[in-house]
DNA sequence: TTGCCTCGAGATCA
DNA sequence: CTCGAGGCAA
């Protein structure tokens, strides 16, 4: 019969640890000891043990590699830390000027050391290890949320699924780029083609593709890898006090770094590993968009911090955008929700940095005529780091005599009416307002857009259909549609119109901060609405608020205190809102956050240097719930300053000032209620 | 802005 | 089975 299950079990354990050393080998350090043959025997042996032995299953098993059962959906996964992005240079200067600030803020000629890699063009995603066992695996999204794609992650070879050694943190978050090489995105295509399946148009979108497979089985096929850059979540453990280290501490627990990493002194350095970079670039197996250059000093780091969406201490330089000749076809002219009219040109496609281009915004007509544009004209257009295709330049020397001068229309190309630009605006309007169906639909689409009340499935045709058809005019009809019209348009199934009837249904429970966003105020964007649904807490008194009191929130200006509160004099607009409410449109009053601690109504904080214990972002946040207005200046309003490590000018001046200055231990005293 | 995946609708064929 | 819409990532 079989063997003692004890043997068993230690058998299974050897290959294991045999199948991800020799894995690690191959795929990570690129210096395989076994044959393929070899390896496949192994490997085999250990398959055949597990499935004899279902006992000793273990989905971190490297037989688990090639996929699992297909998802249904992916689940939501809140970052701990947020995936950041980086600011950007685009030359040598750009470069200098990053040091320069480094070392203003470091208050500190010394030379700084940076960490040099390049840009991998991929897709971000973050690892994350508890015990040394991966556990889950996320997309960046949009930095705060992403997607969890565990079983995906799995598969990729270079993605350890037990980290080697035993000084890893108990928590350690990896993060990373997932990629093709350019061999085995080609081969892939090759085979693709040989059996009369779709090939891909570029590695990074078929990276992105194969990342949100839900059937894990499919993923496994693709010639998925990864390089990892940097860590997020660590608990449990301590890290090396330099990038540097770090890298090499992942290094040791099996995780894929890229070779070309470097440590230089000064940014002259910095400019010369670029320049070496843009001259191997070629050469590589992965496409590269340009160089990352870290502070390599994590102390150094700290003292730097953060922007709103970006480190200070990390820059991306970027190889200059790539350049293409093609004409100009043609030039639209689109209405927006607030009735800008832009336009928009329409191109002969042509192929850029592996997409194909057709269309690209043109702003307004001053870039029209800063350009000098005439539709038949051949255009240059870039592709920059960013992804909006870009007009950059005209070549006049190719213009044919039958080319047509570029005007704005006379009356609005959706409903007729004249257009309006004010003296010294750049921006022309219609100007009918909601009558305009074009600013209707749009203002729909607004309200119904993610950040809005984000009703699922109603996107632009549809929205288009329904005012089209006559279905709704307002926002409002949106909650009094039924089962029947719908059915009856083209594409609308039963299942359709029972999905879109629930996700309006679901959306009339939202947050005020959605609901204000959701209305379409000029100016209120997804930040100010928040700002004033914190401020107060309920629509009533936003509605009633003088434009003196709208100031009085974070963000908000006399131009912007105006833009609102004329809003809502507005008689149509309330009678929309009222609508919506009658409607079963809802939220949970923003709760001022009653956490226990001292009323710091009105009173105005300055928070300088680095908190040790505290985030800034934290002591931001707390200090706002219990009331208080934080700002980045000091001033004789100012209420009083805490001063962190390393504090500046801004203690300097309340100490001439005269506000009272705390320790950040003194504020944490006070915000837990001393 | 484009390309990718997923879903549902509707066409086609059995 | 193919098509188009919606949502996501850069």
């Amino acid at each position: 019969m079989s063997k003692p299950s004890e043997k068993v079990a230690d058998e299974i354990a050897r290959l294991r640890d045999q199948i991800h050393y020799h894995n690690h080998l191959y795929h990570t350090l690129d210096q395989p000891e076994l044959s393929d043959a070899e390896f496949d025997a192994v490997f085999r042996r250990l398959q055949g043990l597990e499935s004899e032995h279902p006992q000793f299953a273990d989905e971190n098993s490297p037989t688990r590699r090639v996929g699992g059962a297909p998802l249904t959906a992916f689940t939501q996964v809140a970052h701990e830390r947020p995936m950041l992005s980086l600011d950007n240079a685009f030359g040598a200067e750009d470069m200098v000027d990053f040091e320069r600030r480094i070392k203003t803020r470091l208050d500190s000629q010394e030379p700084v050391s940076f960490a040099c890699e390049p840009k991998i063009d991929g897709v971000a995603i973050s690892l994350l290890y508890e015990g040394g066992r991966l556990v889950r695996a996320a997309t960046r999204g949009d930095g705060a949320t992403g997607e969890n794609i565990t079983e995906n992650a799995r598969t990729i070879s270079a993605v350890p699924l037990n980290l080697m050694g035993d000084e890893y943190p108990y928590r350690l978050e990896v993060r990373g780029e997932a990629y093709m090489s350019l061999s085995g995105f080609a081969e892939m295509n090759l085979q693709a083609e040989a059996e009369g399946e779709k090939v891909f148009a570029n590695p990074r979108n078929a990276t992105a593709g194969s990342l949100r497979q839900l059937d894990s089985r499919l993923t496994a096929k693709r010639p998925l890898t990864m390089f990892c850059y940097s860590v997020g979540v660590v608990e449990g453990g301590t890290l090396p006090e330099e990038h540097s280290a770090i890298l090499e501490a992942l290094r040791r627990w099996g995780f894929r770094t890229n070779p070309l990493t470097e440590v230089v002194v000064g940014v002259d350095a910095c400019n010369d590993y670029f320049a070496r970079l843009q001259e191997i670039r070629p050469t590589l197996d992965y496409e590269i968009d340009g160089c990352v250059f870290k502070v390599n000093n994590i102390a150094q780091q700290v003292t730097l911090g953060f922007l709103t969406r970006t480190p200070r201490w990390a820059i991306a330089h970027k190889f200059p955008a790539e350049e293409g000749v093609t004409r100009l076809l043609d030039v639209e002219f689109q209405v927006g929700r607030t009735g800008a009219i832009t336009p928009v040109a329409r191109l002969e496609p042509i192929k850029l940095a592996g997409v194909t281009i057709s269309n690209a915004t043109l702003h307004n007509m001053d870039e029209v005529s800063r350009l000098g544009l005439a539709v038949g004209d051949m255009v240059k257009i870039q592709r920059a780091g960013d992804v909006i295709p870009k007009i950059v330049g005209v070549l006049p020397e190719l213009r044919d005599t039958d080319s047509r001068e570029v005007a704005l229309p006379a009356v609005c190309p959706a409903c007729g009416s004249g257009i309006v630009q004010p003296e010294g605006e750049v921006i022309a309007r219609c100007s009918s307002g909601l009558s305009c169906s074009a600013q209707r639909k749009e203002s729909i689409r607004h309200f119904a857009s993610r950040l809005a009340l984000d009703i699922e499935g109603l996107g632009d045709k549809l929205v288009e259909q329904l005012v089209d058809e006559g279905l709704i005019e307002t926002t409002g009809d949106l909650f009094r549609l039924t089962d029947e019209p719908l059915v009856a348009l083209p594409r609308m199934g039963r299942k359709s119109v029972s999905n879109l009837l629930a996700a309006i249904e679901d959306s009339k429970q939202t947050t005020l901060t959605r609901f204000i966003y959701a209305l379409g105020i000029a100016e209120v964007g997804e930040a100010t609405a928040r700002n004033l649904a914190m401020h107060f807490g309920d629509l009533g008194p936003l509605r009633d608020a003088s434009v003196e009191s709208l100031q009085e929130v974070d963000d908000v200006g006399p131009i912007v205190a105006e833009k609102i509160a004329s809003f809502f004099g507005q008689k149509n607009n309330q009678i929309v809102m009222d609508q919506l409410i009658a409607l079963g449109v809802q939220w949970e009053p923003e709760i001022v956050e009653t956490v226990p601690g001292p009323d710091l109504t009105g009173e105005k904080v300055v928070l300088t240097g680095t908190l040790r214990t505290l985030t800034r972002n934290d002591a931001k946040s707390q200090l706002q719930t219990l009331g208080a207005k934080v700002s980045g200046s000091v001033s004789s309003k100012t209420s009083f300053v805490v001063a962190g490590d390393a504090a500046g000018s801004k203690l300097t001046k309340a100490q001439e000032l005269g506000v009272r200055v705390l320790s950040e231990q003194e504020l944490i005293d006070l915000l837990e209620g001393g």
